[in-house]
DNA sequence: AGCTATTCATAAGT
DNA sequence: TACTTATGAATAGCT
């Protein structure tokens, strides 16, 4: 499509990169929805960008319903190519266990961004805010990592194009003299 | 495409519907594949026929990893479902969702703590960075206000102490009067 | 963000 | 289901 044929591999210029990056996901995300319309199938498409950036489509924008039936598929699947050993699993037992895990990670999560925080003590808040503390340290630490990274890559590609800039210009400076040199040979003077 | 302009609803023919669901299925993905190698991109795509069949494409076939970022960033956008429940739900589908909520609450709670960090996007970055920094302000605030409620307490503490002090003092000083005044009546002098 | 020259995708037919 | 082909769509490279 368009003027000329498309390698399929990474397009490293970043510019070109987004340009295609909005089209092609504009028009797949119109293909998507076509499909469901027409055939009257139901479609769920994710896509992360490059930068990490999200888009969605969904048909009827119902995703969760879309992506909790794929996990049951997908497991039943998944059974079909690994039957499960011990049927005989004390099914409500686990099923309780696994609910007071869940319960107990969601109090802590509330805690972690902040909420319900009536109940706790004093030391219990001092224990919290020593651990988002030393999170919070992490977390920016690796941001700064990251900026860091893309700073020195920027740096080497700036010098990269710096040498490739002096040689071509090297170049130039020699076939200006050669053209000099052919046009004005030594022996008319 | 093809040969004459498609509208754009359901095809009821159902033998029509179902040789364009193959053919679009196959673009579809095709384009998905695409623009997940020239871009960079992630892709998540799951479809399901009319009929109910799956079918599935995900960049370097990790759909899992790829639903998992997913959650993790609708999560900010919207609540986890609530967990209501049809009694007759079939054990092997709830305790897989179970599971699939735990690893992504356990999930959450690393990053929460500032681990696992490796393979989180800036952007991502970012939106943790600014959650801790909102959670740690209402922990402080909760913090404070304890320290100041118990101050207040005290003082009011000191307060009533004081003035039952002073009542008590008061008090000493009538009865030694009292007892001055028995023990030298004033007909003495 | 728009504009074309091209290539691509595909509806209908076989 | 597979192949062919006429034709509408998508889009790469520009501006």
């Amino acid at each position: 499509m368009g003027r000329g044929r498309v390698q399929l591999k990474r397009i490293e210029n970043k510019i070109n990169r987004q340009v295609t990056f909005s089209k092609r996901r504009a028009g797949l995300f119109k293909k998507a929805h076509e499909i469901s319309v027409l055939c009257d199938a139901e479609v769920a498409l994710v896509v992360f960008s490059h930068k990490g950036k999200l888009f969605e489509y969904s048909t009827d924008s119902c995703m969760e319903k879309i992506l909790e039936r794929y996990e049951r598929y997908s497991y039943a699947e998944r059974q079909l190519i690994a039957p499960e050993s011990d049927v005989n699993t004390n099914w409500s037992m686990e099923y309780n266990r696994l609910k007071a895990k869940i319960e107990l990670l969601e109090r802590n999560q509330r805690h972690y961004l902040g909420e319900d925080l009536q109940a706790m003590s004093p030391k219990e808040l001092q224990n919290l805010e020593q651990q988002l503390d030393t999170a919070l340290k992490h977390i920016r630490s690796r941001k700064n990592q990251l900026m860091y990274d893309s700073v020195n890559e920027l740096q080497r590609k700036e010098k990269a194009i710096q040498e490739q800039n002096s040689m071509l210009s090297k170049q130039v400076t020699f076939v200006l003299i050669y053209i000099w040199s052919t046009c004005f040979p030594l022996h008319y003077y």
